[in-house]
DNA sequence: CAAAAAGTATTGACAGTGTCAAGATATATT
DNA sequence: AATATATCTTGACACTGTCAATACTTTTTG
């Protein structure tokens, strides 16, 4: 192949002509071994770190040290890139609310499902982007099937909570009254749509209250 | 001058090589005469008709017959356009709440509240852009004082609707419970994270019935 | 009424984007 | 060891928002 042999002459050139071997060396191998992982986290970091508009493929594409096109092995678009990111992102918030759910001291169904709630909101407080990403915020975003699948997971785990404080018979439409105020609230916060007047740890606690209070049979 | 003397010269021209002088006449007017409502008005169309991510400036320039540049003289940026645009949202979205607080039979509180709520329900599915527009869903939108105005004018609005029911005191709490519950659900809708055997009509009324229910005071 | 000023729209350029096709390079398979 | 496959880069394309320079119109002024 004659391959190594001019890696040889190269390298010999190089010391000829004072350039460093390390300065050689220490390029990236070829082939990065595990793009697409390293694209869905670098993904995240840009998401979390600049502005939602400056976040391009090309930027991700440069914070992960690749060329511009080498996503395009991995997700057909850009959004699939971000699709991918937000099926991530309903992962964790699953999990997060599971752990929020079984480590409250509260014992009651009602108690669970404000933990979750209240889980919720810092989660979305937290991860603006990535929450945004999750509920369509960005434009740009695809729908792929990973996608669809973790939001159906969270609206499961949601249901589940509810039908164990109201039963399963109406636990549907509960699920969607809770849901409801809590993405609404979310929304609002982030875009800053709400009253500057208003003090929001208590207006949250309030929220959660009349969410469950919504829950209740009429009399 | 000799502009008009060319301009003679040119429909002379124009006569002798065939050119049929109604082509050369019905060109549009170097002024445009009401471009920045023009460019509004189009903007809104293009939001109605093509995927948003399809709405550029270009685009609605094209569409209202202008250079690219033009829009230039009456909005700063892109963001500024689509803000102006989502500040009028906000403005017919006040005016077709009130007009349905009014025009109910219901003369109750808990009936006008009922009644602006399905009004907002039906307003964010008839003009799911705009909706999107006015609520954030859009990064390239910029948050202009004219529409910081008319999204608390919408605020001040359902607040006193609320006080209506159940009293100054708790009105700020409870129209953030309000809102929250109806925003999200448009929202879930918009994007479709609903359950798809969900029926959004019954969903719908329950969802509304569950807000008032949570406005209530506790037991 | 003519000249200057102010307002309005166009043209052309720039850096940036997402996507695609063709080529280069590394690893896997035979 | 030669070939095939997977992976990444390069270069191009059409598009975007924005800006500066220019052209055209209307209004104001002298």
């Amino acid at each position: 192949m004659g391959l190594k042999t001019l890696k040889r002459w190269v390298l010999a050139f190089a010391r000829q002509t004072g350039i460093g071997e390390s300065e050689l060396n220490d390029k990236r191998p070829y082939h990065h071994g595990n793009l697409r992982e390293q694209l869905l986290r670098t993904g995240e970091e840009a998401l979390a770190e600049i502005p939602i508009e400056d976040v391009s493929l090309r930027e991700i594409a440069r914070r992960a040290g690749v060329s511009h096109a080498a996503p395009k092995h991995y997700f057909a678009s850009m959004g699939d890139l971000l699709g991918e990111i937000a099926a991530r992102g309903f992962q964790k918030f699953v999990q997060t609310l599971d752990e929020a759910s079984r480590k409250t001291n509260q014992q009651t169904a009602e108690g669970r499902l404000l933990a979750m709630g209240w889980a919720y909101l810092r989660f979305a407080e937290a991860n603006p982007a990535i929450y945004g990403l999750m509920f369509g915020k960005v434009d740009r975003m695809a729908v792929t099937p990973n996608m669809v699948q973790s939001s159906m997971a969270a609206w499961s785990q949601l249901e589940n909570a509810v039908a164990d404080l109201i039963g399963q018979a109406r636990a549907p439409s509960g699920a969607l009254h809770v849901w409801s105020s809590v993405h609404g609230l979310s929304m609002l916060k982030a875009e800053r749509r709400l009253p500057p007047q208003l003090t929001l740890h208590a207006a949250e606690e309030n929220l959660l209250r009349m969410m469950v209070q919504g829950l209740s049979e009429r009399p």
